[in-house]
DNA sequence: TCATATTAGTCCGATATCGAACAACTTAAG
DNA sequence: CTTAAGTTGTTCGATATCGGACTAATATGA
């Protein structure tokens, strides 16, 4: 069945401001982060407190929907840095289990402080629940387009 | 004066929707672009259609919010495949204008069919108006974002 | 006019993303 | 138990992003 195409300007309007408010948000976070952490290193630290510890890297990968080449890359970085530390999987000799150290645990916990802080003037400047509110939409419309995806 | 700082949680969710929103719109749109030619050079060839041909790189870099070491980049790619040309600025020995051949205008025509294409099944799928409806809220937290950066 | 500051663009090096190919290991089939 | 298939992770090469340093040209100001 062929559907009718959504009105173009619509799309690229709306993924050109998802696309520069991802940019301005990474900006603004890597600006808060030690030299040497990026955005991706800051979220695989924040995954692993806030869901879970000790599993493979490809769990992570997939997490985040990025191949697992991307994650070994974000991966290393961290280890290198003694955010995190490699174990081997005693279930499974070909995989491996992440674990935060208590370094990469203040480094997190640090960064959201700032951030939240860097944050500030942009939520008093901002109506009420308009952050809160986007939440929703952008949810429901990020797993249709990743069930468009995979079929 | 010090702010309340916004709910963490909140920010984080918000802006890890839109970084995986970003993430999956720019697969989407570069699968259906031709090898070699990637979202960053879509959107200059877009650009040159929709608001103007014949300017500067630099004027290109401010649009986009990028420096212009990435656009001086996105460009030679452009040019490379023959989709712009520059040319000298009879205004200004040190700049180029950059102008958009018939092939980079074919180019971006098919990709926007093709792309409206692809997300017919999406916006079927969808709450009719969710996407036109999240444009202002992101356009007013962008605008806001740009702002605060600035300052 | 001439020296200095500013501006446009490029080049380089570092990091990020991602597909392809590969090695090590595990699982399933027979 | 042995072989084939699948899974986990790494390496490599290509493209993207971006700060710093550089060149060429223009603008400012004494």
């Amino acid at each position: 069945m062929t559907q009718k195409a959504p009105d173009p300007t619509v799309l690229f309007e709306l993924f050109n401001e998802i696309g520069i408010l991802s940019q301005l948000s990474r900006a603004e976070l890597e600006a808060r982060l030690p030299h040497g952490v990026g955005a991706p290193q800051f979220s695989v630290l924040n995954h692993l407190i806030r869901v879970q510890d000790g599993r493979p890297p490809l769990a992570l990968a997939k997490a985040f929907q990025v191949p697992k080449t991307t994650m070994t890359h974000t991966l290393s970085v961290l280890e290198k840095l003694a955010l995190v530390e490699m174990r081997p999987n005693p279930e499974d000799g070909r995989s491996k289990l992440v674990y935060i150290t208590d370094k990469g645990r203040a480094l997190r916990d640090q960064a959201i402080l700032d951030v939240g802080a860097a944050f500030a003037p942009l939520a008093a400047a901002l109506p009420a629940g308009l952050m809160q509110g986007l939440i929703p939409d952008l949810r429901e419309l990020r797993k249709k387009m990743d069930e468009n995806r995979s079929a």
